[in-house]
DNA sequence: TCGATTCGAGACGGATCGATCCGAATTCGA
DNA sequence: TCGAATTCGGATCGATCCGTCTCGAATCGA
């Protein structure tokens, strides 16, 4: 980010840390209301009560100020029940209590939206969204350790594809509910065809 | 849309068709290469070489005028080659195709990204994309009634995994290609688990 | 021919925003 | 206690765009 990397000179009045909060939040609000494109400086400052060189200041622009809004919101967590339906139920329970209760709903559309025709955006934001993405791997890679899923398992692709439900009705706008995890996770898991493993 | 309710007034000079074609196509060249927020009247009579009032004379705004360009793009198509396998494989390849040989891909995340924080955008697009996706239901329900799938399948759900890889890699900038269709089938049909039919 | 409508091009006022600059206020070291 | 450094919120200037309007040319029906 920009402003981590300032520790402040010894002199002088020092940047006041309840501006910085207020400012990330004021950008993750916006975010939400207006998309990433339509984010102006001169709204997060009005909506932060805070003066636009105050911004400035502190990000040469509204590109590392929204990466850095972005890393304030929470993430995915890798959970071990012991058997791969609890891990992935777990987990994506989880990911869909943080869509419903944080900002992260609406900033994920405004920001993979903008990425698209964004190269510097893209640049920075791609990065941190495989890193998110790591703890669902770790969970199938455990699961495949485990004898619960084949060796030869296309990661990538089954993390897409247990997670695709979500995003496409994040994009689409269709309704998300903690009530579709486990008919997901069990569609994802033994297919559509629904044949479940004989021993159970 | 706004200008196909025009049956054009019978004196003074027609309004030219040639005009029409090169403002939704700069409209959906714009989409892709800003966005819809950024996306101006004024950039697209520029890109078409039309007077903006050509572009007021037949839209409101932009809304409209977005909403015909797409409507302009190819769709999904339905596919039966007597077999669920066959029809998804086939249906999804097209589909990958398209997005590889037109704006599609870049216009689909644009406007998703918009429509999370436009709710008159939302509106308009939301009826769009539940027809575009009715060829994917239709071959999933063919499927129940050959007995390939189960009866009770939901099939929301079960069209929202199979195309769940796709809408992530495209919104998230991941690598798309046909070659991905055939394991993605397969894994949506039988699962990360991996169990054939025995029969197969 | 004449009136009506369209065409591309651009001028216009109003609004918004980016980026910088300003005076006042605050907090430091000495 | 005091001066220097740095912050603060607000003001300012230039650029862009919206939506309307005007202009001369083009193209239709009557």
């Amino acid at each position: 980010m920009d402003s981590s990397s300032n520790p402040a000179p010894s002199a002088g009045r020092p940047r006041s840390e309840q501006a910085h909060r207020a400012i990330l939040t004021a950008t993750l609000e916006r975010l939400v209301e207006v998309g990433y494109s339509a984010l102006t400086i001169e709204g997060v400052a009005q909506r932060a009560g805070v003066g636009k060189a105050t911004i400035y200041r502190r990000w040469s622009s509204k590109l590392p100020l929204v990466i850095e809004a972005y890393g304030l919101l929470p993430q995915l967590e890798d959970v071990d029940t012991g058997n791969i339906v609890g891990d992935l139920s777990e987990m994506l329970r989880n990911y869909l209590q943080l869509l419903t209760s944080t900002p992260l709903r609406g900033v994920i559309p405004s920001i993979a939206g903008e990425r698209a025709h964004n190269p510097e955006l893209s640049e920075l934001f791609d990065p941190i969204v495989r890193d998110r993405r790591r703890p669902l791997i770790a969970v199938l890679q455990r699961g495949a350790g485990r004898g619960e899923l084949p060796d030869d398992l296309d990661l990538e692709l089954a993390a897409d594809l247990l997670i695709g439900p979500i995003t496409t009705r994040l994009f689409f706008g269709a309704r998300i509910s903690t009530a579709m995890v486990q008919p997901m996770v069990e569609m994802a898991l033994w297919g559509l065809v629904g044949r479940r493993p004989v021993e159970g």
